[in-house]
DNA sequence: TGGTTTATAGGCCAGACGACCCATATTTTA
DNA sequence: TAAAATATGGGTCGTCTGGCCTATAAACCA
């Protein structure tokens, strides 16, 4: 399966240069560009690109706004923050946003394809020149900021039932181990659904497979 | 330059009607006959002949396993199966024992004779209905598109199909890519359910996932 | 030649699904 | 304390699903 990229950037010779750089590569394809926030936010949710690959500095907006609103409307999006910035508090800045992935404009093109591959695959790519301020921000505070398994923006009782979901349970089984009217399940459901952008249970599948939650 | 040809069947009458056959071919000629393996090997060191016909159902060795002999001990002399059985298995043991043409003993004179020049002439001469096996065989071989092996005894469309299917498209999408009906969508996604052992759309994804025909 | 496999396509039906509508009780948070 | 989030449950409606039935044309194979 291709991973269906949104490029985002204002400079169409940046653009332009992806393009080039992601011919050579079979499972990435480009399903759309936009050069402000506004229009990454119309593609993202006309197109529903697997990844996005978000530069910070827009013109209407910044970067870290946008990825903001993009992963409130398309939780199931991953989007790597690229920019000239190396700058620790940008790039904290773009973590909080709900970024996947950081990458400087200056690394190696090679960088950047590994980090789509590992966002699309559900993981976390981060350029090795600021994850250390990460481990480091990590290590000075005991308690973790966002790292309790937090699933996109869902509770507690959604991930439970997103577990069944994935699973491939029927409502009706999911409601009898939770001791809970089907209803209720399909309820749990619905908002898992749209939380995540979802809208068939194929495609919890391989979202829950993506995020570790069952295995193929 | 004559063809020199020898004959090896152990049906005096076959070998007759052979005779009166080539008797008006001015550049062929017999020059020898055998009804058996045995004296096929021997006339073939002694005569030395361009071209054997063989028969290959013979009393003591198959025709087979004599064609691999002659192959063996002259590798210049090229050989023609003849035979009533137009079956896929005689056919392709005759190529590998080294004959260069095949032809069922209902083909027309005048298609042994074509045969007969081609062989000579270092050619192979293949009968259609069989060529067809041969072609068919090296296509499914030399599959080059890094083709994910046979799945479980899945026909090629129903692949076909379960790789829609494993990406969450619904009957209706998959028809209109396949130009065909829903309904046989329908039914192509219900035999390889059945020959799968699998009940619903989700575990559809999973196994596409595991086999590696779609990711996640 | 004649049986088998493959691909096509229709009908039928009970149940499941997905997207809406509605409401209420509890807990969390601003 | 008031607002927001969470968890619970019911209703409706059109569509989709999965299984099972029949059937035909073409290709394949012995």
């Amino acid at each position: 399966m291709t991973i269906r990229l949104l490029l985002v950037d204002d400079h169409a010779v940046v653009r332009l240069g992806l393009h080039m750089l992601f011919e050579s590569e079979a499972d990435i394809e480009i399903v759309g560009e936009a050069e402000n926030a506004q229009e990454a936010l119309t593609a993202v949710t006309e197109l529903n690109p697997d990844v996005v690959l978000m530069d910070i500095g827009l013109p209407d907006l910044s970067g870290i706004e946008a990825t903001r609103r993009i992963k409130e409307k398309a939780p199931g999006t991953a989007i790597i923050a690229m920019t000239i910035h190396e700058d620790r508090e940008y790039f904290f800045k773009m973590l909080h946003a709900g970024a996947s992935g950081y990458v400087p404009k200056r690394a190696a093109p090679g960088e950047l394809i590994t980090a789509i591959h590992a966002v699309a695959a559900g993981e976390v790519y981060l350029y090795p020149s600021l994850a250390k301020y990460l481990v480091k921000d990590y290590l000075a505070q005991a308690a973790p900021t966002g790292s309790p398994n937090t699933i996109d923006g869902l509770t507690q009782r959604e991930q439970e039932v997103l577990t069944y979901l994935a699973d491939g349970a029927i409502n009706a089984e999911i409601a009898e181990k939770l001791v809970i009217s089907p209803k209720t399940v399909a309820r749990h459901r619905e908002n898992i659904m749209r939380k995540l952008n979802l809208h068939s249970r194929t495609e919890l599948v391989k979202y829950a497979i993506r995020k570790g939650i069952i295995r193929p």
